[in-house]
Parts: C-alpha cells; structure tokens; sequence
DNA sequence: GGGGGTTCCTTTATCGTTAACGTGGTCCTC
DNA sequence: GAGGACCACGTTAACGATAAAGGAACCCCC
C-alpha cells in the first residue's frame, strides 16, 4: 500500500492539508514545519496520488494521442517530439493506434474521452467528423495533427501538403522527368493536398499526363508497402510507362522501388521515385531514397506546445493552425541522370 | 462539463448507486429500471469519470510502457503488440521513452508510480536495480521485456539471447566465413546475452579470432547507426579484416554496411553481414540484410497477457520468465559465397 | 399470521486529494 | 487595550464514483 498524505500528517502531529500545501509549495506553511513535511516525504518517497488529485482538480496531467499505426516511423518520430515537450510540463502521453480503422478510432477516442485527459491530439483516419464533435461537447481541446478535415475547425499541426506534392513533383520535372506518375494515398486530406500539388506542378510545366498516371482503386487494407508494389506494377504496364514516380509516402515509395527493381529496371536511370516522410532509414535502402522532410519531430512538438498553452487558456479560443514547411531531401534515386 | 451520473440519477427520480449498478451490470437492478437508464446514458453519451472510479477501486486500467527509444522500430512493434491485446480489456498504455537515459528513465518510473498504474512494463536501460525495488515498494506488478537483470527475480519477456548470437554465428560459419567479428552493444543483458552466444558457437567449431574482433568503447551516446559504422571502420583497417560480422542490433549492422559499401568492399562476397531485430525494413535496404527475428510483436502479446494476469493475481506470486525463441532469417546480406 | 426469502432500490461511508474558508496567535498601531 | 494586519495552520466540504449494509415491498408456506 502506498503512502498517504494521511500518514505523513499522522506522523507528524500536522493536518493532511498542511502536507499538501508544502508539497504544492505554497508560502503560508512555516519553514520548519515545511522542512519536517519535507523531510518524510523524502524518507518514504511519498508521492501524491495522481489520481485523486486528478479528480478534485480537474486535471490529468496526460494527453493522448491517438495515431493510424505506431510503427510507422513518421508517427513515432511526432510521438517523439510530443513526448519530449510534454515531459518537461510534467504531463504523460497516452498513446493509442486506430490501426487506419476509422471505427477503432472512434472507440478509442470515446475511450480516452472517459480518462478526462487534458488534451487530445489526433492524426485520424477518420472519414467524418462525428468523433470531434464528441470532444468538444466535452470540452476537451483537441489537435488534429497530419491530416485535417474540409469544414472542421479544428486546431491543426501539419505541413503544407500542396507544396510537397509540388516540391516532389517539381523535383521530378527538374532532374530530367517528363512522364511523371503519381501514387496516391487514402482519401485522407494529406494524400488528397499531395496529388493537388502534384498536378499543379504538372501544369505549370505543360505536362498532362494521362489519367492512369495516378492508378486508383489502391485503397484497401493492405500495408502501404504492398500497395506501393501493386500500383507501381499497374504503371509499368502501362506504354509509354511513367519515367518518374512520386510516391505518396515512404513505405509507398519503398513498394514501388522493389516492383521496379524487380523488373529489371534502374534507378533511377530508367524511372526515378520520389517519397514523402523522409523517415530515418532512407539513406540505407537499396536505392537511397529521395524523399521530401515532413519535419515530423517539429510536428510533435508544436503540437505539444499547443496543446499545453489551449490547456492553459480559459475558453476556447479561435483554432489555431501551424502549417510547417516541408524540405526537399535529394538522395540517388532521383540523381540527376547522364 | 461533462455529464456525471448525478445527472441521470437525479433526472430519472433514481439514485446515483442504481445508476452505477447499471452500468457494471449487477443483477439486482429491475429491468425497467435498467432500460431507462440505459437509455439516459446512450441519449446523453455518457461515460463514466474513470479517474473517480479508479480512485475507489484502485484500479486505473492503465498500463506503463517505457522504452528506451520509441522510433526503434523494435520497440515500437513491441508497443503496437502491447497495446493491441490490453485495448482489448479495456486498458490504456501510457508510453514513455527514456532516450536510453538511466536517470530519466528512473524519473519516468516514478511518474508512472504515482499515477498508480495497474502495471508497468520496462525495456530498461538502467545499470542498476533500484527503481525496481521502488516499483517493488509499491506492490505494482512489472514486468521487464527485452533487458533483463541478472540477480533481479522479475518478470520477463525476450528472446535467448545466447541462442540469438549462435544462431547469428552459427549461420555465418555455414555460409564459409571463417573470420567472424562482432560488433556489440551496451553493457545490458540482450548485449552480453548474445556476445557470449558468438563466443560459444566459435568455441564450437575452433574458430578463435583475435580479441579485437570485438571491438570495445564503442558505447558513447551515439546513434547505434553511427556507432556500427565507427565499429565497422576499425574492423577494416585489421589484418585481416573480417570476412563475416554479427551485428548486435539491425541500426547498428545498417552502420557497419554502410561502411563497408564506403570503403568498396562488397556484400557478402568481402564480408557478409547479419544483425538482429529483423526490422520490417530490413529487406529493402541496399544489400538486404540477414537478420535473427526477436518476435517483437509476439513480445508485446505475451508481456501484455502476462501483465493482464499479474493484475488479476492477489499476492505476488513467484517471477515469471517467458523466453520466446529466436529465428533465423536469411537475406542477401549474407547469400552463400559462389 | 409470523418467519423467511426474494427482489429492487436507497443510505451511508469511503477513496486521497484540493479549495474555500475559518481561527487562534502575535505584533503593531493609535 | 481595542482594532487590524499578518502568519501559520486547521476544519469542512467537495470531486465522482464504488462497496457494504440497510430496508421496504411483496410473495410463500406451514
């Protein structure tokens, strides 16, 4: 059984509330009655009872985050960044993966909501948005991070999307590409804003690529790996097929690079891949990969950061969106060819 | 302000404890009684405080996790494997990371403590046992996964890690390489475990290579990329260089390739390479790398069934060991020389 | 018709902590 | 020496739920 306030009141011939005011640091404690309190409370290694304070406060100290899927190094490296900003607040992180199933989400977040956290960050994968209107009947703060929704305003951390898409795309165009492909992602804001700066970039150049340039049909459940391969074979089928592929994200891109090499083709002398995430092992594939930097560790922490400010604040102010800049890394499977 | 069962009590004339009964399904509730209330509870989606329940009944239903390093795809298959089972009955995972610092993770040990988790798992990176004795104090039931401490009775999950380095060793001896280094990690018990396991299988077969075909003070605080490529760099100014080398985790052997491919050498046909860990990555990366799979998601199941267990269990019963067996996969990494 | 069971619900106490307010001292001041 | 301003603490009542025990109403049965 841990100890109590009670007990270290007992002992010391003081009251409970006394205990709490010197370990809340208030000032109307005596100082030699502060150091006696201190001092049991260092010899038994008294810790306050999170959970009871929780109540009467109203506060947790914990936020969560749910995410699509936690092995993929993009949401790890956001967890990351969160994690390492809140710690230092004293705040823990629940974290929960929806496994991209929009229903577990859901129930996951209903879950979270029971906990009463301080905060919820989100990267949904959600098709509505019946959920966060769930959160703010509670009155929890929220942040979308990575994907957004049309209509919802919500708080929101993530890149500008259009501008990877152009980024990659106008990369593609700029090492020498002119049938450029495109392999899409989920009916997600991110995947959506991507392929819209892809075809922006592509017109302002003048190039039209025909419509099976972007296969469709990709969704389903399997592993965005696999999906990658799937489409990239649908493209080399196709004639002319696409001499430069920008992928979606990483994973997508490391499908798509296997399909192509099992082709019998190169890299990216034959078709160059362009990825998104520029997630940490990139540098280390087969064909070190080009990718643009969604800088998911600054994600993390600024959605940390506000986080902890809307905790802060009274009423719910205006929503907040902090739109960071994605970065073009260049490796060699986009290397400038011949 | 979320709703409270005071609220449906006193809107449907019953009190509060009925409301309760309804929700934990006791018996002795009439079912008219019981469909009203349920039927309050859907209309206004109410869900019950955990935090006030948790208070009485001692039980958060929540669960700690703390890893040294979340964007290592090893532990982060461990969490998703961890919380796919506790979701199931309804627990939480609070995730932290102790950025393989004894001292946070200490700190993050205590944090947990007093948020009066139901159990705590740890992949530790600590040298000493004291915060397990402290975890011990508080009669919360934990349990220690891939890391364990000679001279400390706990539970734990992880692989053999002897067999991990034979198995390691023994598949380069089968593919011909007679020269066998290793690369080898901190002084924790996965590191030890499998350096002694290499040793054994050449012992086995009277292969005695020189002492520095282990190379030692590699530790430092670096990435474990940058350290095996560091280790890699002074295996190659040997004479003779190795012509095999077992890896003590996957990050690190990506480092001792990348040095190797630097210094013009090839894989395997100069010196075939096998880490541990097989990361899902593992099979895209330059040279497809060899690797002993830890089970990690299988890891995570069976820490979360046994935490399940222990929580369920009154006193502390005798410590648990559940060693899961290593496999061999084979990649290009170290293809049997022509 | 009284003892004994059910059935169904209420009352009361409790969990460990904090918030709001109260209360004795002491010292100062006019 | 009455009034007020601190200081250093204590009392009491929450917070939202559960556990344990208590009772009212009804039925049954000899």
């Amino acid at each position: 059984m841990p100890v109590r306030m009670k007990d270290i009141a007992r002992d010391l011939g003081v009251s409970v509330v006394t205990v709490s005011k010197v370990l809340r640091n208030h000032t109307d404690i005596g100082e030699e009655t502060r150091q006696r309190v201190l001092k049991r409370v260092r010899d038994l290694h008294f810790q306050p009872n999170l959970t009871a304070r929780a109540l009467v406060t109203g506060r947790t100290y914990t936020v969560g985050l749910v995410v699509p899927d936690l092995v993929h190094p993009f949401f790890a490296e956001v967890a990351k960044g969160l994690s390492s900003v809140l710690r230092k607040s004293g705040y823990s992180l629940i974290i929960t993966s929806s496994e991209e199933d929009p229903d577990l989400e859901a129930q996951e977040i209903d879950r979270l909501l029971a906990r009463r956290l301080d905060a919820i960050i989100v990267a949904s994968a959600q098709w509505t948005v019946a959920s966060f209107r769930l959160i703010e009947e509670q009155k929890t703060p929220y942040i979308l991070v990575d994907r957004q929704f049309a209509g919802l305003p919500a708080n929101f951390v993530g890149v500008d999307d259009e501008l990877v898409g152009e980024l990659a795309t106008d990369h593609l165009i700029a090492v020498g590409c002119r049938r450029i492909a495109h392999i899409r992602g989920p009916e997600v804001s991110t995947a959506l804003g991507r392929l819209a700066g892809y075809r922006r970039a592509l017109a302002r150049c003048d190039l039209r690529p025909p419509a099976h340039y972007v296969p469709e049909g990709m969704a389903g459940d399997d592993e965005t790996e696999v999906r990658g391969r799937a489409a990239m074979q649908k493209l080399l089928q196709l004639d002319p097929p696409p001499d430069g592929v920008f992928c979606y994200n990483d994973p997508t891109a490391v499908g798509a690079m296997s399909a192509i090499l099992a082709a019998g083709l190169r890299i990216p002398e034959d078709i160059a891949v362009i990825g998104c995430g520029n997630v940490h092992y990139d540098a280390s594939l087969r064909v070190p990969l080009s990718s643009i930097d969604q800088r998911s560790a600054v994600m993390g922490e600024q959605a940390a950061k506000l986080a902890l400010s809307l905790i802060g604040a009274k009423a719910s102010a205006k929503p907040k969106s902090i739109i960071l800049e994605p970065k073009l890394v260049p490796r060699a499977s986009t290397a400038r060819r011949p």
